[in-house]
DNA sequence: CTCTTTGCAAACTGTTTGCAATGCC
DNA sequence: GGCATTGCAAACAGTTTGCAAAGAG
């Protein structure tokens, strides 16, 4: 029933940076890492294989605000983020909340629900910094 | 300190679209709503005052995956959502977490807060039926 | 009168699409 | 061989920018 995807150069190169980087990366990062190795590889090649990689569950898309890109989370735990809106930093941080424990039949409204994230907005220290040094004109 | 915006009518008009509408606007919904009114509004200006409310803090932009442009939240009282990532709609829920609480200082790390969401992704009944009936073929 | 805001158009960035060539199974 | 995947280029969508004209205080 389920197709079984090829083992591809390009899919391996990919699943190898995702195991390494501990980070939140975007697109453009997964793209320029992995050409080192595979410099060939193009652009669409990494949309292609992330929506694949997604739907089979082995990554998760960050919901950011407007306009950064996409970024990714390969950590197969549960857990939550704290974002920088300024640099678009990204960090886990452990709220510990059973939502689904919270969300009842009556709040589902009939989803079939496929992912749950608390994300934290602010600015992180180095960003706020800037800004008070930019201040002192 | 701070500047204070003009009253222009666009800006009313945006402010009262804003105060009907009890849903979540893309800036499409909002350009396309507000022309009616007043049908010289350019798409720019609804970035213009919605990044300028933003920072006034009288709407909230809600984090949503990748691409579908940004959306916005004007409901004052805290509460949390429950996405549709097949066709975008967004619900209100309240799942009563008190995110403040659980956001310890050594769990801030540095930043200044500035929002704190809990989304939660799936397929809405709607979208859940559609894709049924399209296996049927 | 001054400073902000507007409307418009052009420029950008991130993403999707179409298709022929290639590679896995 | 057959079907999935790749690379590339063109098309798109959402967003930002620059600037002259209009408007608010």
């Amino acid at each position: 029933m389920e197709k079984k995807p090829h083992k591809t150069a390009q899919r391996a190169a990919i699943l190898e940076y995702l195991k390494d980087s501990k980070s939140h990366p975007s697109i453009l990062d997964i793209y320029q890492h992995v050409s080192k190795r595979l410099s060939t590889i193009s652009i669409g090649t990494i949309y292609n294989t992330m929506d694949l990689l997604k739907k089979e569950g082995l990554v998760l898309e960050i919901p950011v605000l407007h306009g950064e890109g996409r970024r990714y989370d390969s950590n197969p735990n549960p857990h939550d983020h704290l974002l920088c809106s300024v640099c678009g930093a990204i960090f886990d941080i452990n709220l510990n909340i059973d939502h689904s424990m919270l969300l009842t039949e009556e709040k589902r409204k009939g989803f079939e629900i496929t992912g749950m994230f608390t994300s934290i907005y602010g600015k992180c220290p180095q960003c706020k910094n800037k800004e008070i040094i930019s201040k002192q004109s």
